[in-house]
DNA sequence: GTCATCAGTTAACGCTCGCTAACATCCTCA
DNA sequence: TGAGGATGTTAGCGAGCGTTAACTGATGAC
């Protein structure tokens, strides 16, 4: 029991430094050897925990990609509207990106380096999650067709999904402002989607 | 001079096809070869063209980041005022991104792999464009602060640059549509900084 | 007509990588 | 006590990589 328990902790630590790791260098850039070193074991030894590098980023994609979803579809029946589902959707996602900054950045960088099975599990799970922000802002902003609705909701995920990309810099909001901020510009871009023309000719 | 002709056309075929694979597959994910293959020659053939594999990544980045800041540039002293620099600004970028989706996709991924000097000059490019929206976009929204300008900005740029990853389905919005959607988004978030408060309790 | 240059080829080198094999150590429990 | 599983180690393999070397054919200049 306590064999396991500390199987599964080492299990955990592997994979959140291959995801720091995948993330900062790229899958192929990173090494067994590398990953190993980073929770203090040796390349090989990690094949005691995982079936090969494969299989690493496989458990990530999925884990991430299910987590998202999970909770996406939780808070959208838990929420009194549509406005308030869309809200917790927003909210939801801002927590993922920032606090799994990594594994976002893998979610939509390496989606290409699984075998064909697991990418089609996550590719499906993603669709889910789509699907679930699709209904979501259709019913929020009737106006506008499906289509807009679909491109809008990508859009608005590589808004939330920008964090990763800036490093902790000095001269950015904390965590709690961010968040607020991107919460306020995910729902004015989505805002948008009402006016369905005179954007032009403000000036 | 025909020579000369038939070299540089070459060339750009290399970088267009090498763009096209590093997008898809990951600078480390594709070899000599299969770049070679793309263009009709054989892997170690691409060295009568570029001194290695890195010296064709260098010359993508350094290439999109420079044109990205020229561009932009000239696209702010021509305009009349705050707001027109803004919309060209946010259209250019949209081009650029939409017409070298391949190039957009690397900008922001592959930057690590290249030589330090290389990687240096990148990032200054990609810095002073920054700044260049930055200083348009405190303009037009004066009440928001220089951080949460500066992360807004940096949002946007995930937004707007959404379009390489959803890859040409059916489902969605043809070139010129797209293009309106994307800059009605992106005024949209833009135009949340305005509003400091009062987000939260509209239901 | 010859010769240099350009643009390509194939062969091969040295290196790195993912992974396996074989062996060592510790912990648990009958 | 001692057998066995869990979790490491080091050595090494086979494949693939970027790159160089040596060579070939075409083309244009003098």
């Amino acid at each position: 029991m306590n064999a396991t328990n500390t199987s599964v902790s080492r299990r955990d630590q592997i994979l959140r430094e291959a995801a720091r790791l995948f993330a900062e260098r790229g899958f192929h850039g990173v090494g067994v050897d590398e990953i190993g070193a980073a929770v203090g074991i040796s390349g090989p030894g990690l094949y005691r925990h995982f079936a090969g590098k494969d299989a690493m980023l496989a458990e990530l994609l999925v884990g991430i990609s299910g987590r998202l979803l999970t909770a996406g579809k939780r808070r959208v029946v838990e929420a009194a509207g549509p406005e308030a589902a869309l809200d917790a959707l927003i909210r939801g996602h801002i927590d993922f990106a920032i606090d799994d900054r990594p594994l976002i950045t893998l979610h939509d960088r390496e989606l290409d380096r699984l075998r064909e099975s697991d990418r089609k599990l996550v590719r499906q799970l993603q669709r889910q999650y789509v699907e679930e922000w699709v209904a979501v802002v259709g019913r929020v902003h009737p106006g506008a067709t499906e289509r807009e609705v679909r491109a809008a909701v990508h859009a608005v995920f590589g808004l939330l999904n920008s964090t990763p990309h800036l490093g902790a810099q000095s001269s950015l909001p904390g965590r709690r402002e961010m968040s607020e901020l991107l919460r306020r510009l995910a729902l004015g871009a989505l805002g948008a989607l009402d006016s369905t023309a005179d954007w032009r000719v403000t000036y």
